[in-house]
DNA sequence: GATGAATGAGGCTTCATTCAT
DNA sequence: AATGAATGAAGCCTCATTCAT
């Protein structure tokens, strides 16, 4: 991972791939498995190819560079789970549509867990990865917080008005909420086998209770 | 990361390191900062011996494969934070030194994040190293709840019996709960800069507020 | 050189090397040349790239390991020498053929010895590796037993009926005769310079004359 | 083994070795069991002290180098199997004392095995590396040839005049004499396992009986 | 004399990348 | 577009040797 714009990178990739071979397909599903199980840095190039029944020489005549490789499976997946995130949440997830926050909470969290769910090895990717990089880090932060917190930051108050959430600050409030939030994903889809989770609705219940009312007798 | 016993591996790290010279010092302080800054795949070690003034050879001298480095600077930190926190939260924890939970929760928070301080090079490379390796995840959750599970299952019958906490499952309680102080650890001592967590004492307040009475209007 | 089977390794090596490229070609023949020259031991793989005029890189992209090379280097000698000696000596050197023992004992010689001569620095590398690697031995004497020594085993017994060798046991014959032979060869190829061997046919001579007849006045 | 000359390092091997510690005689019995075992090449100074249970450094105190520590494996042996050999041979084995050139040539036999039996492991080391190392060929050669084959020519013309031995030339004689009862050893010494060599009586029996009669039928 | 920490040259091997076909 | 042989820098590691204690 270089310290070039990260930014530049996306747009520049983005402009690149506008149709996909075959080929291209093949490598792209093959690096997001040996990826997720891996690690990038564990995972060389040429077992790619030899996984993907091409030649060696065909990722480079497609990615240049096995970062811009990286990019190509992590951008897609980026480029829908922030701003599309950000649509979907500010479409659907708008107050007048819940009847309360912690309905909008359930909501939001079984939307996001089907679609982790769906990529959970992209998903791996970004977090172990989004943890090595710093300039990964430099770069999503923002985009995330441009994106959706300004919304949500709005909702909240929103709620607060309702009476549904307790009079915290929006800063603290969603701090602890995508902390919490995003471990429980984080543990969920990385660290946890997958026979070992068939409960996820009653998971998800937990944790909503946990959020909306803590540990505490009340 | 091979498939050996860690276990084993740990019982003879430390039989081997019985004087350190300064070298070895040395070497130890510049791999735990190259480590925690740029992850262990990414550290060569002729950076570190190049780093620390040494010989490359000096660092095999001592440490016999870039592997043993590694465990040697995760090792001396889990055997103080696992076993030795065991022991801690046993002592100094037990429910009767505690009016409430909720001071027992403020207690050990700030103990253990005054040691993450303190550590928090070597924190950080556990953190990265447990997403990589599976195996070291094997060997280290069993440790984990074999020490210190057990002791707090015990403490949260009490809490509940003195109505400081929810009946909620023993099970279910502590998967909310370190996963969320887990996390918090994380997101402050890997992803947040320094300059950004000044005020440590009223992050720590609004975590404990949230841990007790969620973000729910009572 | 690594315990795992021998023969499997023939198999696998042969099955790789379907075509050549010229450079492998040029990285035989060196290696060969190399090893012959100064051992295996004591032949590194950067002065073979650099005598065969190619990068480092070219070697293992095409024979993996050192020992892998070695191998390369040493198994279609041994696929000529033994299976095809076997072969040969059963349909060339049957007793019908020869009048005498003694006859073909000198077409025997002969044989071998022409293709050692063509072959002769790859018998060097053979022998001295058989000197040295115990599991090379363990693979390559029953090789040479089941192919070889079972049709000598038989045509002893002919000549013997014949009345051109004496009533020794098979065993003790082919041990003296194998022994004899082989360190003949082993001095003619390894030990002596070219300009002192001249004149090969005397001394096949006086080799026949000496296993045929021993020192002794008759 | 460097091109330097052997024969001067000889003697100032010799010079050096006049009082030997108690340290010292644990580096070389551990030196000859290891180079026995696994060849000169294959066995690190590193491993020699270790076993030998002396300091890395304590080696190159009294030895220097590596391949001076071998000299003084090797030296003190053919110190006494070369001249020793020469004057034992003169001495003991001089015609007169034998009734034929048979039992003189079971008298060699006999004591050359005893001598190498209990030297075994040197006689191993001796030979593998006079395979690898074709300066220690040069020296050695002229050594023997000068002390001992001189002797042994005087003595096959006596045994020529009493009719023992055939009308063969002297050279080509001791060439196959030489040729076949040295690789005898080296099969015996090196190739077989201790427990598949219980009959040596036997064995030298037909040793001598092929030596002097060939496999032919008078 | 003995030690063992330290050295650094060199060994084998991997790997992203290039390029002729 | 696709291939895969070739590259060479860099990685981990070994080892004979030196030297301060």
């Amino acid at each position: 991972m270089s310290s070039t714009n990260l930014l530049d990178n996306i747009i520049a990739q983005l402009k690149l791939s506008k149709k996909e071979t075959s080929k291209q397909q093949k490598i792209l599903e093959t690096a997001i498995a040996m990826f997720a199980e891996k690690g990038y840095a564990n995972t060389s190039t040429s077992e790619i190819a030899k996984a993907a029944g091409v030649a060696e020489g065909t990722i480079f005549r497609h990615y240049g560079t096995k970062e811009n490789l990286l990019l190509s499976v992590i951008l897609p997946f980026l480029k829908e789970s922030v701003p599309v995130f950000a649509r979907e949440v500010i479409d659907e997830f708008s107050p007048q549509n819940f009847s309360s926050f912690e309905d909008f909470l359930r909501a939001l969290i079984r939307n996001r867990m089907s679609f982790i769910r769906e990529n959970r090895e992209i998903f791996q990717i970004v977090i172990k990865e989004f943890l090595y990089h710093e300039e990964l880090r430099r770069e999503l932060i923002p985009l995330f917080k441009n994106n959706v917190l300004s919304f949500i930051n709005k909702n909240l108050d929103l709620y607060k008005q309702r009476g549904d959430i307790a009079d915290i600050p929006n800063g603290t409030l969603m701090k602890m909420l995508f902390t919490f939030i995003g471990s429980y994903f984080s543990v969920r889809f990385i660290l946890t086998d997958e026979e070992d989770s068939l409960n996820d609705e009653g998971e998800i219940e937990d944790l909503i209770r946990f959020i909306m009312k803590g540990v505490g007798n009340e």
